[in-house]
RNA sequence: GGUCCUAUCGUCUAGUGGUCAGGACGCUGGCCUCUCACGCCGGUAACACGGGUUCGAAUCCCGUUGGGACCA
């Protein structure tokens, strides 16, 4: 078989949207999964809408979401000879045309259409004229008249479209620029893709392009169009509906496998399965069990399989994903063990890294700053001895792990004939400020001795001050 | 308006003529428990409608309705 060639085109009007990066994964990985190539192209002929920024911007959602390609990234706006070249070939061979019919003309025709209740289509007015090139011409294909244009769509199935529906499109407008979908298809033709999978919205272009590729004389791709993503009100994505820009997620704390685990899922299932790294992506991934009907983006569902994801990524890697948020509170984050202790504390408590960094918060302050409400409920006289008792056995502690802080806490409940619970909510204040927080062993070894003493003493001077 | 696509719990979906219509998110009851979580066990909830085809339709066909896209 030969080998799988699919491409992402996006245009830089802006920045990478929630359905282009599924479509950009989808073709990733189906070219992955085959062993084929991925080609990232640029279609940037709108001058007037394309900016640099906007491919920054692609670029970069790209790499974060770890989509890598093996060509490119080419710009249509320096291919201008090559869609030259073969406009010439489709004159040459006749299979388009020189049109002169000025836009009052083609605006009258459509009119007359439109009140005839016809559909406006261009009439043929310039197709046997055998015109030659004029500074206001434009080049038009010379589309089928009768008969059927069928696209073999490996997602829907056989579309049936009639030639009479279509007519001779412009290919070429009077400045020498290309169409879109001229451009598109000598693009996919000379960069050998044989795999197109796009979003649904160009099901119409298609049979438009089948023509260009039967014209050219070459064999078609296969073409898959993926239903849309839409947002909650199941009308197309928009702001409305929350963020639609991909690094707007990274931003909220997503992982990046989180989140084309869940982009993946709409509109692509592998039976009951829910949750998958990316190599199980890459290595499950196929066209067939792409579905027909658009999807809703659901925030929740992705919130979930972050949390998922979260949990089982090593906190090693955690580090790195999570650091760009807790410098943002204005934490400095060393990799090594303390960082990776503080994330095994919390990757069960986090659904987002946003949320993971917050909650660190305590670990990084040098004072803890106790909740108003956490303080007057257990920083009290009443805690005084637990906590000086406390202070005590861990001074006299050698060896700082989790095991013999349990039972320095057995020790102490058995002494003072009170229970882990009543002990442990003024430890955790002490330790946190909060009320709510990880487990206190796990905690007191993270922070170890001297820390954890430090915060057990200065809740005991604490309480007596408040007392005094 | 025309053309095209589409229709299973609120949402993502499994299902390909015979299933108590399954899973996940959400919501919810309980268990576990040092708090909060995690985890575990349970519950809630769907085949848009109407005709066919068939011994039998979520599944096949035709309409209707709804939703979406594109063109203008």
């Amino acid at each position: 078989m030969d080998t799988i060639i699919t491409r992402f085109p996006p245009s830089p009007t802006g920045f990478l949207h929630v359905g282009g990066a599924r479509t950009a994964l989808f073709n990733w990985l189906y070219a992955r999964h085959k062993k084929g190539r991925f080609i990232l192209r640029i279609e940037d002929t709108d001058v007037e809408r394309s900016t640099q920024a906007s491919v920054d911007a692609i670029l970069e959602s790209l790499e974060w979401l770890g989509i890598d390609w093996d060509e490119g990234p080419y710009f249509q706006s320096r291919r201008l000879e090559i869609y030259k070249e073969h406009i010439q070939k489709l004159l040459d061979s006749g299979n388009a045309y020189y049109c002169t019919c000025s836009h009052e003309k083609l605006e009258d025709m459509r009119k007359i259409a439109m009140s005839t209740g016809n559909k406006p289509k261009y009439d043929g007015t310039c197709r046997d004229k055998g015109l030659q090139k004029s500074d206001s011409a434009v080049v038009r294909i010379k589309a089928p008249l009768t008969g059927t244009t069928i696209v073999h769509d490996v997602i829907k199935g056989d579309i049936v479209f009639q030639n009479t529906e279509l007519d001779d499109f412009v290919i070429c407008r009077s400045d020498g620029t290309p169409t879109y979908n001229l451009a598109v298809v000598i693009d996919d033709i000379t960069m050998c893709i044989n795999t197109i999978i796009r979003g649904d919205d160009h099901v119409n272009n298609t049979p438009k392009q089948i023509m260009l590729y039967n014209a050219l004389g070459v064999p078609l791709p296969v073409f898959g169009h993926v239903p849309m993503v839409l947002g909650s009100d199941k009308t197309r994505l928009s702001k409305r509906h929350g963020a639609m820009s991909v690094t707007e997620y990274r931003e909220m704390g997503y992982l990046p496998d989180a989140f084309i685990n869940y982009i993946a899922r709409i509109g692509w299932s592998y039976g009951d399965q829910e949750f998958f790294t990316r190599e199980e992506l890459v290595e499950k991934f196929s066209l067939e069990n792409i579905g027909r009907s658009a999807g809703v983006f659901d925030v929740d569902k992705l919130l979930a399989l972050n949390a998922d994801h979260i949990k089982i990524t090593p906190p090693k890697i955690i580090t790195k994903h999570l650091a760009p948020f807790l410098n943002k509170l204005g934490f400095e984050v060393e990799e090594g063990p303390f960082i990776e202790g503080v994330i095994k504390t919390l990757n069960a408590r986090s659904k987002t890294l946003k949320e993971m960094a917050e909650s660190a918060v305590f670990y990084f302050k040098d004072t803890v700053s106790y909740d108003q409400d956490a303080a007057s409920k257990f920083l009290i006289s009443d805690s005084l001895k637990t906590l000086n008792m406390l202070v005590t056995l861990l001074e006299s502690l050698k060896i700082f792990d989790e095991k013999s802080l349990e039972d320095i806490f057995l020790k102490a409940m058995e002494q003072t004939g009170l229970k882990l619970g009543k002990i442990a909510q003024p430890v955790r204040v002490a330790l946190t400020g909060k009320t709510a927080s990880p487990g206190i062993f796990e905690i007191l070894n993270v922070l170890g001795k001297e820390k954890s003493l430090d915060r057990l003493r200065r809740a005991v001077s604490f309480i007596d001050e408040k007392g005094s």
